[in-house]
DNA sequence: CCTGAAAACGATTAGAA
DNA sequence: TTCTAATCGTTTTCAGG
């Protein structure tokens, strides 16, 4: 098996989400039906675990973004804030980390007034405390990924 | 015109970015053409600004994740870290925050040893301190945006 | 701005190497 | 795993409301 041309199929994938298998045909140097057996087999091996379309959060009505830190105010409780929080759908991304805090937010509001209100639903709901840093200007994100090495 | 349409489109299309134009139309209760020029319409304007694969880091070689807050050296130098530290792909994300830190990266890497060395590039392209935080565990991320109001 | 239908194109499947 | 070729579904275009 050769994993240069998955590598190429998926390099080509994530920066078109949309290409047609005949683009990537042509991207990879394969036949068609041979692009879409590994494409496939990229999906259901989970290499690729889905496709999103990429939406311009000013356009969208979320222009504000921020990362809330999160630290539990009680270390004995049972810690399962993800799940405690998931339910808030202007949580982009949650992330355990290492340092002071216990968990990193990536979040995405209408406005300032809804930010102060995530983060106290935030704080209310998994019992913690916050820390906010406000996104003042999002010069790059969604990069995509260059996939290295094997991807076995 | 009629804005729950196409947040409708929105919605659908982010959530499965290679939704098809008829998968699409059974989703909002329009003909395929009608879909079809909305979401033109939408790409043209930028309000989806592209399609991408979502990729598993761990099965592509980049199962390392972390934040780098950035800070400039020197105050009184002209500030371009953006750009400076552009040509660096593991970099996913470069925002510009409030707070102490000027500037917060989202980056992944292969192993800690090439977040050594990232850390290492990024300080010396762009003469900033950096204060980087690793990431343990991603519980969910890449989370569809749910447009809120208005499209324009 | 919408629909509906015809033509072009892409995706899928089957069979063979 | 790959290819080709036939079939099927999707996208595109256009006439008309």
């Amino acid at each position: 098996m050769d994993d240069s041309v998955d590598r190429a199929i998926l390099t080509a994938i994530s920066r078109d989400g949309r290409a047609t298998l005949s683009q990537l045909s042509d991207a990879v140097g394969l036949s068609v039906s041979a692009v879409q057996s590994r494409l496939r087999r990229l999906e259901t091996r989970g290499v690729i675990s889905g496709y999103q379309a990429i939406l311009d959060p000013e356009q969208v009505g979320t222009p504000l973004s921020a990362f809330i830190e999160i630290t539990p105010l009680d270390p004995a409780q049972p810690d399962n804030a993800p799940e405690l929080l998931e339910h808030l759908d202007a949580i982009e991304a949650c992330h355990s980390i290492a340092g002071d805090a216990s968990y990193m937010l990536f979040v995405r509001v209408p406005s300032p007034r809804a930010l102060e209100e995530l983060v106290r639903d935030v704080r209310l709901a998994a019992n913690v405390s916050t820390r906010t840093t406000v996104v003042l200007q999002t010069y790059y994100e969604h990069r995509p990924i260059i996939p290295v090495g094997s991807t076995e």
